[in-house]
DNA sequence: TAGATTGTTAATCGATTAACAATC
DNA sequence: TAGATTGTTAATCGATTAACAATC
């Protein structure tokens, strides 16, 4: 086991995309130094998370007085989660949500690159979406195989969602970003971030029935 | 201050939906008991968080030996969530992701109605959209205030989210769920649920970069 | 210098996991 | 009865926040 790296908590990695967007918009603006309690403000969060969450990230540090970089800072979290590097990924499900997500332009700079979509519904196979060929779930094997993709997306309707997913994993694919409400099973080599939307809306439902109860 | 509920955690909210999804699918079983240990088991999760989480919201309890009914469970959890009493929401936005999410009919399962939409673009305005009329982001305020909706879905590009937010508070909506990579300034009495898609996609980045550290 | 900001150590908070008695 | 499962209390773990010395 190296010791390369300082571990770096999950819940700081969720929150350095945000940091990052925030501080794209302030590149924008011509901005060259920045300072932890400066985003902190910004993006409502505690001053000494922010400065924390900076400093476990940050190469060579911010200075006393004046912050970081701004330009360095950006650069070095690109580094750290990996989006200096851009890997290509595969979308199936090419209805609503995965055209949402085959248009999605920010995911270049999120590192992720999505190359073609898979679908079973034949009026799709073979035509184009966004710039990026549509295939036939038949094929996928053979696709990500010859190209050597590591990433799929799942975006098909729930009861097709574990059956994507086994060709997947046959197809060499390592990680899985799973927009189904299914829990996949997969062998142990291999990621699944599951994107749930329903507790994001668990969240909410809740949090307006305690306003009611507040009244 | 009531004492009338006893607090359960955020991190129970966020999985009372997973569990939901999975009793359900049970129930079609015809299934009639459940117990934490089986729930634990089928979805990955440690066996005494589970039940910690179902005694956190059910009603009647489990039995020893036998579990829970799994029907009741599955009422006390929906009643817990606020998922009994459906409420209305308006979707600005009505690109493909806003049509993806006008289209999922799990959200009804979920307590939530789309009952509209709103767009800027006068292509779409006036036409439906899965049963729903979509109309301009100008009749927002109007629309909201006689129909007393409180739920309002941000799809929209990120330089125009703020603006919508804006909109939305002044038409009297109180949760709003945001799915553009934006911080929202809002008032205090708001409640914005953010869906943080490069949160996600950050974790996975990151663990793929650690998989292939680990050769 | 004075003061804002850094990096780091310590204290607090919340969530997860372990341990165990009660029970059907 | 024996044993699986419940509910609950205690121990552990991880993340957030507070405190503070170092520094430009």
């Amino acid at each position: 086991m190296e010791k390369s790296e300082k571990t770096v908590p999950k819940q700081t990695v969720k929150r350095l995309p945000n940091y990052l967007t925030y501080l794209l918009s302030k590149a924008d603006e011509g901005v060259i130094n920045i300072s932890a309690p400066m985003v902190a403000k910004e993006l409502n969060l505690n001053e000494v998370q922010v400065r924390k969450d900076l400093a476990s990230v940050s190469e060579s540090g911010g200075k006393p007085r004046t912050g970081y970089l701004l330009h360095t800072l950006i650069m070095d979290i690109e580094k750290y989660l990996g989006y200096d590097n851009v890997k290509d990924a595969i979308i199936v499900g090419v209805g609503h949500l995965g055209r949402a997500l085959m248009s999605f332009k920010g995911f270049k700079n999120h590192g992720l690159n999505v190359i073609a979509g898979f679908d079973t519904n034949s009026n799709l196979i073979g035509t184009e979406f966004q710039g990026k060929k549509i295939f036939s779930n038949d094929q996928m094997i053979e696709f990500c195989k010859s190209l050597n993709i590591r990433i799929g997306i799942i975006t098909v309707p729930d009861e097709c969602a574990q059956e994507v997913c086994d060709i997947m994993v046959r197809a060499g694919i390592l990680a899985i970003w799973n927009f189904a409400q299914v829990h996949l099973k997969v062998p142990d080599n291999i990621i699944v971030q599951n994107e749930n939307l329903t507790a994001s809306l668990a969240i909410l439902s809740k949090s307006i029935s305690k306003e009611k109860t507040n009244l």
